[in-house]
DNA sequence: CCATTTCTGATGTACGTAAATCAGATTTTT
DNA sequence: AAAAATCTGATTTACGTACATCAGAAATGG
């Protein structure tokens, strides 16, 4: 049977009080008879009982979702997740409320995180636009003691506890041999479709893309890339326009969202030329168009997996308990048309 | 707050106790009046605590691993997921025990299946051995109202709740089409390495291989299969020989464990000529192969997310609760040399 | 050395559920 | 109509922990 706090009490020959003092960091223990107490908790290896630790608390752990009201596939499939979280809270004693602000603003970001020093929540879990003030309003909140995990998009240079995402630079270095590779030894040129450059997992997977692409694959060179603003209907002219003026193009690889505008330029243009084609997300758009060959490869980061992995990391933040790194390790998957979920 | 047995019993005008026969299933309620329960729980939307309930029940799960004992690294590394997850198994009030069976014994695995009928565990994960014996023992056990999860490899047409492993049949064709594409639009022979034909998940691979090699790839064609036992020194053999006979293998797919004969062979014909190879299972030794250039991609299975997906899926076939299915499917890892974790 | 402060023990209640017991109320059987 | 069987209610204890209260012990200050 696994030990419970009367067994401390009993080794240290203490009472249940006194244990219960140390182990919730209350005051009135003296220094000899708190160390008494941490060593018999080591020996026989105590562990709290979460479970029951919450039920007495009557403890839920209220969690904010802050994400961008940004409109696309994407973010709606994140949001979607985060409902399904907060379909499920009552049963996980997880009490989640999302705040939204507008994309790409920093200013707002951080006075909505500045907000919470006030509310306390539990945990924070935010995607995170990457600027100097969204940086110091996380670092606040951490200072307060609120456990907060960035989704997504990571902060670098702060102190968040945890980032639930991919690793963008070797997204973009996957898809650069993914593209290389599709396209054996021809010769040729690349587009780059991206949402903007000042999101900085679009800056990150155009790095890894054009490092691999300069090292390997020096036959392929890259074009002014294309900025869609996540946008179908701009991407698709600007990709259009692209792929007319530009007929050495042999490679698209595609590294925001948005996706639907480029599958209709493709199609246009496919009747008369053959493009090799990457691009993110797994939606309902890219699916159908990974399944018709005129994409050739999808990279996705599963949002449903980043979310509850935020959720856990939150939980045992809170409750002061480590996580299983490989568990909350998010992964890039590559899908081709045969392993489609 | 959330619904307690006590609102329920004040809703339906009854007492806590029999609440309590009505949740539990217990006797001693009449029709009338467990319909009145029930409507009542529905109404409130109530959903019991598990958490306190298993502290009422001092219920700790007992649950049953029984992993063959092959001496390969993928075997070694799911053997050390499911010690890790008995390391952590006091805290998340499970008992995990593991039964080593003799691999490719069905009988051995049947016997150890029915040994479990008398013991009665909360649950029961195995990998799979795809032979009769085995399923009717399986069958046998979730008669007994034992969950039961297969791990790995799945058993057809049995009665188990679960299959925590990957789609073999997709991870074949993925593979096939990777080769293909990386090969571009050469024409030559495709070398296939399994362990056995015996296996299922081996059988299956290969026939996703095949069919895509012959839908989409008609330059290609594949050689008969070489069986490795999953045997390194076999596989070296085995793999030298038709390296030497046939000049023209251009592709290997390595479908099954044992990797390090492929490996060196490879290498030693490797100055005179290169192979695209694609092979199966993250180790060591694949991981400096994929580094070094020897393999171009690898396909995994993430044996810590199989474990803990399949205690996951115990634990609540034990209590009586649904499963996320999204968090429970099991990916297949495509690994290049950019994106390994 | 007494008064005060700080520490420790003993005890009880609570969290939401499980499970047992016993008394009383229905229904069914004889 | 009485006896037996079945159902229902009330109450209690327990699970492991948190937290509060109060009394008494030990240490500290003056």
């Amino acid at each position: 049977m696994r030990p419970t706090v009367h067994d401390i009490a009993a080794a240290a020959g203490v009472s249940l009080a006194t244990v219960d003092r140390v182990l919730n960091q209350r005051p009135g223990v003296r220094h000899v008879t708190r160390e008494k107490v941490e060593t018999a908790i080591r020996e026989i290896g105590y562990v709290r009982d979460v479970a029951a630790a919450n039920l007495a608390k009557g403890r839920t752990y209220s969690f904010v979702f802050i994400v961008p009201a940004s409109d696309n596939s994407f973010m709606h499939g994140l949001n979607a997740e985060v409902m399904a979280a907060v379909a499920r809270s009552p049963v996980e004693r997880t009490d989640i409320r999302t705040v939204e602000v507008p994309a790409f603003d920093p200013t707002a970001l951080a006075a909505a995180l500045d907000t919470l020093r006030t509310e306390r929540p539990a945990g924070v879990a935010l995607v995170a636009t990457d600027a100097p003030e969204v940086r110091d309003a996380v670092d606040r909140l951490v200072q307060d003691g609120i456990p907060v995990v960035t989704v997504v998009s990571d902060l670098t240079g702060s102190q968040r506890h945890h980032y639930a995402g991919v690793d963008n630079i070797a997204a973009g270095r996957t898809a650069a041999r993914l593209l290389g590779r599709f396209l054996g030894g021809a010769k040729g040129d690349v587009a780059v479709l991206a949402g903007s450059m000042l999101v900085r997992d679009h800056r990150e997977r155009l790095e890894g893309f054009a490092a691999v692409m300069a090292e390997e694959f020096p036959g392929l060179s890259i074009l002014p890339v294309i900025e869609g603003r996540d946008d179908p209907d701009m991407a698709h002219m600007l990709v259009s326009d692209a792929l007319s003026k530009r007929d050495g193009i042999i490679g698209v690889y595609s590294l925001g969202a948005g996706n639907r505008g480029l599958i209709r330029a493709l199609k246009e243009k496919s009747v008369d030329r053959a493009l090799t084609v990457i691009a993110h997300e797994l939606t309902d758009h890219t699916r159908t168009a990974l399944l018709d060959g005129t994409i050739d490869a999808i990279l996705n980061q599963d949002a449903g997996h980043e979310v509850r992995s935020a959720i856990r990391v939150l939980k045992a933040k809170a409750d002061g308990l480590s996580v299983i790194d490989a568990q909350e390790r998010i992964r890039l998957d590559i899908f081709l048309k045969d392993n489609l979920p």
